[in-house]
DNA sequence: CCCTGTGAACCCATTCACAGCT
DNA sequence: AGCTGTGAATGGGTTCACAGGG
């Protein structure tokens, strides 16, 4: 399920606060969401509620990392060294959270051997003995659009069975690969969107306020 | 509609390629969904296909871009020039797709003064200033994850109606402000997951295949 | 004849509501 | 009494299927 991120952040958040107990309302609440969804995501994992009590918060957050994985770390191998693969190779997020970056490959010689957060960056013909190496299971893609397919391919021969992509493109990969996109791009749109709408709004509301005289249709 | 921006891509590719026309079905190919789905949200634009025909890509591409208000671009603006806050701000592809940084801004004096992807970095303070004289209506959070309240309040008191949240953690605002969330730890994780599923397939088809003879009842 | 536009059927996630344990 | 766990009801988004226009 993909809110159980969301939980495992909520909770370890208020583990650190001292809270060893949580209700999932209390949950909810935090979160922004039923507490009836909450309840039905939580039993998915078993039934670790005790009931007129509620969830004991550590015991909670021991189950979701079980159920997601997270109980060693994930190494991550990105694909491209430009702008972006640097940015997320020198953010540090990625390794504090349990996932350190394992390497960086790029196609071009010239960004070769220059090191980006501590990690120097090799060769993509790499790709495959670095992966095998480190037992790297996840790829990022930070290619420019046009070469996130060659990307994936790379990585799925290289023997990685997960992709982050980070271009804007869509790529396709054999069955059993997974896959996810975050396009930043995208996101800010879908703000503009909102935005747009907001803009359209306050014009109406201008126009039904004081009708002009040779208005077209505007107002309907 | 969240895909109107990845049918933009997808119509803006096949404009740059040179096809003038294309159909639901071809469109739905490309982007890996259903026909009548595509069909569906294009029809929420307005009529704009041809029957027996198909779309015209062109016409297509301003539709979308006029319903998103991609007519012109809209200046955005970081709060916290971190690793992350740099790292978005060096990312050149918030320009290109429309979306310029016009300002960068963080609490820590040391940072204050640094120039990041041609933008100096300014003191919070200086966030109303910066949003109104540049008619800025989208922020980006770019802060620690216990410092996203606050950034989002100076966003919202300064006059931001959009809120593109990068930090881990959940942000409150007032009704009508307009808030995205990207985690990139949470993608992770969810990958993660998948790994882990894939782990125990794996592990419960050795044991399937060779039961152990002191087996604790994990075949079941 | 081909493809759009759309009512109707379907499906699945969310929410409600309450039985049952502590 | 309080809160979990879950069957039942709800609702919204997706898919089907076809009428209708080019």
């Amino acid at each position: 399920m993909a809110r159980l991120p969301v939980y495992l952040q909520l909770l370890s958040e208020q583990f650190e606060a001292g809270i060893t107990n949580i209700s999932s309302e209390e949950l909810a609440t935090l979160g922004g969401v039923n507490a009836a969804k909450v309840r039905k995501d939580l039993s998915y994992l078993g039934s670790y509620g005790t009931r007129g009590v509620g969830y004991d918060v550590e015991f909670l957050v021991f189950q979701i990392k079980r159920e997601l994985g997270l109980t060693h770390e994930w190494h991550v191998v990105i694909v491209g060294a430009g702008n972006l693969g640097q940015a997320l190779s020198g953010y540090g997020g990625f390794g504090e959270r349990g996932f350190p970056v394992g390497g960086i490959v790029d196609v071009a010689e010239d960004k070769i051997g220059s090191v980006i957060g501590g990690v120097r960056v090799r060769h993509i013909d790499e790709l495959a003995q670095i992966v095998q190496s480190r037992d790297i299971a996840i790829g990022v893609i930070a290619t420019p659009g046009p070469a996130a397919q060659d990307a994936a391919d790379a990585l799925v021969a290289a023997g990685v069975t997960s992709v982050l992509n980070f271009a804007p493109a869509i790529v396709n990969t054999p069955h059993g690969i997974s896959v996810r996109k975050v396009d930043l791009a995208v996101e800010l749109q879908i703000l503009s969107y909102h935005e747009q709408r907001r803009a359209n709004a306050r014009q109406a509301t201008k126009l039904q306020a004081v009708p002009g005289p040779r208005g077209r249709g505007a107002s309907a």
